[in-house]
DNA sequence: TTGAAAGCGCTACCAT
DNA sequence: ATGGTAGCGCTTTCAA
């Protein structure tokens, strides 16, 4: 049954002085307090078991320490990892974490983050989000994490950098073949296209979908600087959902094409174990007859068969720049990119 | 750069009404509103862009409509998936979920506690906690999911039933020697160990850790009771952390045995993925030359090789149950028990 | 149908 | 060193 709550009047009349000393002593400030008088206070809390009311400490201050982390999906081992790392990061610093799942709908996505204003969330954390959220009314700092916004202060990983280091890997290996499977919006569609690529060429960048499609883009990007740097051409495209599910119809569209491809970089780890399963059920192996290199880096790839070769996205470092970023309250509009890593494994076909 | 909030008065100047009329429109109610009227503060709500402050409301209802929900590790599959259920059957009731991880200690667990208690919340879920908080003084009620706490209501998955039913579908695959693999409190040790097992044996079930025995025993009895009512000697048992690493480390001391088990039934998906990555190592073959069943039910095991046979908890309907009993705030210290599920794949030698 | 006002628990300024 | 008190934005009773 609920108690009745212990507040700071009763913390006063019990140890004999005002709910002002209270205050200061609960917050060490902002005026001193002779120590006997202090040790009344805190006996009193302490019989009491009086616990302070942050609602009420957060209206009068006007900040809640509070922020509020909306990701697409709170399934997906990624964002796990990254929403880990950001509350730890807050905690660190006093803050707590209202974290919610969007569950990719832009619709879901605008309700999620109304309800978290309409909490005072002191700051708002926006992973790879769908829509393209009006937050220019917001009196609330907001940062974009692995998407770069328009009007939102952004930071995400080295996308294009790292597939370029991934797909060089590859060709380190020896491969002169190497496909791409990389997202797309339509669900449970795979489309296998075989590309020309003029060099420097740039998927157009607009719209609500604008951010998405950029990084998507640059993985690609990479994935063509690294082959056309080394003089070959463009292996095939397989455009499919960011899923387990997706992966393994890439996979199966990938040694069902008649020039096979012998390696394929994944833009997402969830892809890659996917071609991994259409790899097995193909009765093949990695990375002999299909070397596999994937970025993310999840601690599932660590133990997939064979542990994948993967482009390790910097999730401490993505998760304290966004803390940093929303402590400090700047509206810095430019976008932050971090540099990511290359965990060698064996999917590429490496020893180790 | 942070705007000047708007608040209800602004809304009442605006459509020249009073700010309790723009209370009763913004809640409908508790008095009518002329429709003119409404429609003149409705006007002024767009024009504004007022958004209600819910932590001034919450201090005035005495309610935050927020619940807390500490995991030990938020990076886990199995609590991620949980954390999202969750989330999901909150924001269905209008509350919104202050996660957190705990990392698996109990000093840090009962800061959490106390960081959430501070901040009012509505409610408080643990996930297999692993301290015994003190949740007495709190006026606040509070649930655990998967670990019995003494005085807390308690929520979990048929541990005992579904390790029964695992198992003894290993044993209708013809399986006779059926090793468990199980947690342990000690990080990185594995203990194997030939157990003689007397009928209706009972672990110990005291002290802080109590609960924690309890629901490891729990899938250890399950074990036991498929392997008495199959009229079969107990295999090896296993003792590792709940990890991937754990999981590996039992495979590879299994693997070694003199007298090798031909199935393992694993008490978490993390596990199971660890036993799998030592068959394969050695060279060996899931399920021809070690079956695997594992308890838990993520999605990781539909795509690990051999995708896994797996006993699943019911983590929707734990978090309907968990949300349900916060919500209508009753403190029953009655635990529930809610069934698992057999997913059979293909780690248990069917053919599907 | 609408308005005035008290008060939720807390902080911090201004007194003393 | 301590006390009194205004006021954060909101809800709701009581009066008009």
């Amino acid at each position: 049954m609920p108690k009745e709550p212990v507040t700071r009047n009763d913390v006063a009349a019990y140890a004999g002085v005002s709910t002002a000393v209270v205050s200061y002593v609960v917050n060490e400030g902002p005026r001193k307090v002779a120590p006997a008088t202090r040790d009344r206070v805190l006996t009193a809390i302490r019989v009491l078991g009086y616990r302070p009311n942050a609602t009420a400490r957060a209206l009068r201050m006007g900040t809640t320490r509070t922020f509020g982390l909306i990701t697409p999906d709170g399934g997906n081992p990624l964002f796990a990892e990254l929403a880990k790392a950001i509350d730890k990061e807050a905690a660190a610093r006093g803050y707590v974490v209202l974290q919610t799942s969007a569950d990719g709908d832009p619709e879901t996505e605008r309700a999620k983050i109304a309800e978290l204003l309409v909490r005072q969330v002191s700051g708002l954390v926006l992973v790879a989000p769908t829509a393209d959220p009006d937050l220019s009314a917001a009196e609330v700092p907001a940062i974009a994490i692995n998407r770069v916004l328009p009007k939102v202060s952004s930071i995400r990983p080295a996308y294009r950098e790292g597939a370029r280091q991934g797909v060089r890997h590859l060709i380190e290996h020896g491969h002169r073949r190497i496909a791409l499977v990389i997202g797309d919006a339509s669900p449970n569609r795979a489309v296998v296209a075989e590309r020309d690529v003029a060099a420097g060429e740039v998927l157009p960048v607009r719209g609500v979908q604008a951010g998405h499609r950029a990084a998507r883009a640059e993985r690609e990007l990479g994935w063509e600087d690294a082959l056309r740097a080394a003089g070959l051409a463009p292996g095939p495209v397989v455009r499919v959902p960011f899923s387990r599910a997706g992966g393994r119809l890439a996979g199966e569209k990938l040694l069902a094409a008649t020039e096979r491809p012998t390696a394929v970089f994944a833009s997402s780890d969830l892809q890659a174990i996917g071609v991994l399963r259409a790899v097995h059920e193909a009765g093949l192996r990695v990375p002999e007859d299909l070397a596999v290199v994937a970025f993310d880096g999840t601690p599932e790839t660590e133990y997939s068969w064979p542990p994948l070769t993967v482009v390790r996205q910097p999730l401490e470092l993505l998760a304290r720049e966004a803390v940093d970023r929303l402590i400090a309250g700047e509206q810095t509009v430019e976008a932050l990119t971090l540099p990511t890593d290359l965990v060698v494994r064996r999917s590429c076909g490496c020893p180790n």
